[in-house]
DNA sequence: GGCTTCGGTCAGCTTGGTTGTCTATTATCG
DNA sequence: CGATAATAGACAACCAAGCTGACCGAAGCC
């Protein structure tokens, strides 16, 4: 044991790589090889109710041109749709293939499992303490809300 | 306020990417306008004692050639020394020089005064409990030793 | 109807990283 | 010792993610 208190920060990053580590691996052995990291942030941002190409640019915080791209590949893997708008001629709608889906399903699986791990370990009261603590952080400095889910870098 | 618990690694992005924005913004003003994601993780590594292309290699999980390539834009920005290494003529010991000193300890002034700021808000003891939770995860997976600090993706 | 705005595309480029090959130095083992 | 193997790094070519810039068609607005 050491007597520092470590910096927070750089504690947050080991948590949160070791989160993406556990992400990319449970979902490479259920059948998701070749995920890139902005796939699951864009797939998440598609969501349950479609977005248009813009409309995730503006999420990702990226330009349209790079959306474009990445939507052809999340087209090629199979797991987004491009459904035309009825209401606007202009813009085209992205949806969620089933396998999209079942892609965010499964991530859901791993961080509940990852969620379970880590009750066992800290308990569940610390656990609260800590989502409560992290919400608060980061609803501070966001005017209450919740900031949309962006690649880090 | 709203009933569900959010899952903990949703939590984890949104304030590992807050940090990461505090941090670019920070350096930024303090005159480190032009920083890489990675650029941050390498003078981490190399630190006080100085590394060698390869051992950063393998600290931060990429290729010598790319690391190579990383390191001669950190020389060409004044923030690492290429100096001969008297024990192997081979290798070529890296070190910071002042300014990537000075630039590690800015890091270290933005992680404190944000640390001093969420104290403020979640209270210290709860800052405490967090700290201790992630840090206990962390080691967790690691065999009880803190993993060297990687860039996420 | 005609200007403006907006969603998306096409083309070209930058760049952070990769693989693959090569040289020079050090380590090993007869 | 000397020959051979292993290691640190350099050079070159390539790849892919995302960018800028120019453009087109659909929609909004007088």
């Amino acid at each position: 044991m050491d007597m520092a208190e470590l910096p927070l920060a750089r504690l947050l990053l080991m948590a949160t790589r070791l989160v993406a580590d556990e992400l990319n691996e449970g979902l490479r052995a259920a059948g998701h090889p070749d995920l890139r990291p902005t796939h699951g942030f864009a797939l998440n941002g598609i969501g349950v109710n479609g977005a248009t190409a813009t409309q995730l640019a503006g999420l990702l915080g990226m330009t349209k041109q790079g959306v474009a791209k990445l939507v052809d590949s999340l087209v090629e893997r199979g797991y987004v749709e491009r459904e035309r708008n009825v209401a606007d001629g202009r813009s085209v709608l992205l949806v969620l293939s089933s396998r999209g889906r079942e892609l965010l399903s499964r991530a859901e699986d791993v961080q509940r499992r990852l969620e379970a791990e880590w009750a066992e370990h800290v308990g569940p009261s610390q656990l609260s303490a800590l989502r409560r603590g992290l919400e608060q952080i980061v609803r501070e400095r966001h005017a209450g809300e919740l900031p949309p889910l962006r690649p880090i870098w």
